[in-house]
DNA sequence: CCGATAGTTCCATTATTCAGAACTCAATTT
DNA sequence: AAATTGAGTTCTGAATAATGGAACTATCGG
């Protein structure tokens, strides 16, 4: 129903940090296990079927998600398919222009994705609506402001007010990060229902980024504040020395769940600052909300 | 060979500007005549066979060069597919997050596609490699810089480098735009080899957006002018009021070509200011180049 | 309540993909 | 120089998934 249920493949490697060679092929061949035990009898919980192109998908993730062009073995080692079905999946990925093969043969991700996104950005509902609020937002605090929704298991960032310096564009939007270290992610998931929470939660594989980061468990008490107060903070969970103050932003039947968020270093966003900010990242995000059902309620 | 061979469906809707729903509706038709005519005999010059990714692609390309959500009808007007056959294969973009569908059973494009995008935009080869090139000299002129790439008929727009104002991110970058009537288009072509030259210039459809736009004619002939030169201008040729200063970037191989630029308002940008600034136009696009024989050298 | 219009499900037919092996080509080793 | 390894490509019957047509189920406007 939602939107993103493509959570399929993208998962795991969505941590926003570039992984090593070893954690990538050990990732991938998870994955493939994976595979082959649902091929046998459907294993899974919730079954996705997308055929030929959740395959074909595998394969753009592999590639997308690696720290650099692959050749054909290493994809070929990490994607356990045969050489001949590899090699014409890769030809038709290449074909088109979603791979790139690059002059020594190996493959790097594709050159027509940015077109497609940047039409996916470009229109984006959600965006469009939220946008003026975010510029406002950056304006009273001076701070960088972000919108993010989440998508299966991770923050999607889709968009990022910076004060004035020339910013490194794409250098965040677009970025998956992992829900339960974020603000945005946190203030999101506490607009879930319970049982899409848990979900979640179990989905996740939780990672130690800082001595703040949380657990499962402390996530989830800590959802229960996130409820109540209709804020979220990251206190230094993700990096140290960078905090956050958020709220969720949602549409009514949740088809997109999200948040914002005021970030900054943590000398300038002192607890007081956040519990000062705390308000006014509320109140945003009460516009970008009623902004939505006046924006997308007339056409239903 | 080279890069994006993808030319595939992305064609004709390049121009950069939304286009009205009537005309999204005749190209997308159209495309669906040729598809059908390629189905009977395989009319085409250049086969590209891609089996069922082809149509899937086909569909991204109808939704995302919308204007806007589309209904399951209207994609199927212009789908040329089955009802039921388009019914699963869009369930199956919206399953993997390439497309979204909303509350209201409209198809919108996916967020899965920001993550790939931005990705693949920040392990570019190319990017990183030119982007200090690009920063000076956007130093030294104060206008605005663009680095893109030939991709089939379109250039895409790799990097962007704009003076101080708060960048709207991915306002350029990702954006196909028509080879004919801009700087980095011009250039780029103009290090095609004729053979490859002739094969764009036949696939594009000639729109006039200024006074000044180019023809088949009138471009095969300023592509002699800017062989020469080494340096291509675009006079107001794309849109009225904004000119631009262009010099070639290509691999040795061509498996990279394209182009950096800078693009200002004709009142500053003035003819004499064009000429002056050809000379560090041409610098920055032969210091990117070593940087690329260097970059991309050792690893072969 | 009826007739449209919009979207969904089903299933025999058909076309694509699969998987494995055989093959080419180049770089190393003996 | 011949043999060996590693990397990539091409071929094939067998298996699987996509197709397209029709039948089915909402949902809306009068």
């Amino acid at each position: 129903m939602g939107l993103c249920q493509g959570v399929t493949a993208s998962m795991g490697a969505t941590d926003g940090h570039i992984m090593d060679k070893n954690a990538m092929d050990k990732e991938a061949m998870d994955k493939n296990a994976t595979d082959k035990d649902a091929t046998g009898k459907d294993a899974g919980a919730d079954k996705r079927e997308t055929g030929t192109l959740g395959k074909l998908m595998l394969l753009l993730d592999i590639v997308t998600h690696a720290d650099g062009p692959m050749r054909f073995t290493d994809i070929l080692a990490v994607a356990g398919q045969p050489r001949g079905t590899l090699h014409r999946q890769l030809g038709h990925l290449a074909e088109e222009g979603l791979l790139e093969v690059l002059a020594d043969g190996r493959y790097a991700p594709g050159l027509r994705l940015l077109d497609l996104a940047s039409r996916s950005w470009a229109r984006n509902e959600f965006r469009l609506i939220a946008e003026p609020h975010l510029n406002a937002l950056q304006q009273l605090t001076g701070e960088t402001v972000h919108l993010g929704v989440l998508c299966g298991a991770s923050v999607i960032y889709l968009d990022k007010v910076e004060g004035s310096q020339p910013v490194r564009m794409y250098s965040q939007i677009g970025n998956a990060s992992p829900v339960y270290c974020t603000g945005v992610g946190k203030a999101a998931l506490s607009a879930l229902p319970d049982d899409r929470l848990d979900a979640v939660i179990a989905s996740v594989s939780f990672q130690r980024f800082t001595e703040n980061t949380l657990t499962a468990e402390t996530l989830r008490r800590e959802i229960t504040d996130i409820r109540r107060a209709c804020n979220a903070f990251d206190r230094e969970e993700h990096e140290v020395g960078i905090r956050c103050v958020a709220a969720p932003v949602y549409s009514e039947d949740l088809s997109f769940v999200g948040g914002v968020s005021v970030t900054g270093p943590a000398y300038r966003l002192t607890f007081e600052r956040l519990e000062e900010w705390a308000l006014p990242v509320r109140k945003a995000a009460e516009s970008i909300m009623s902004g939505m059902r006046i924006g997308l309620g007339p056409r239903r």
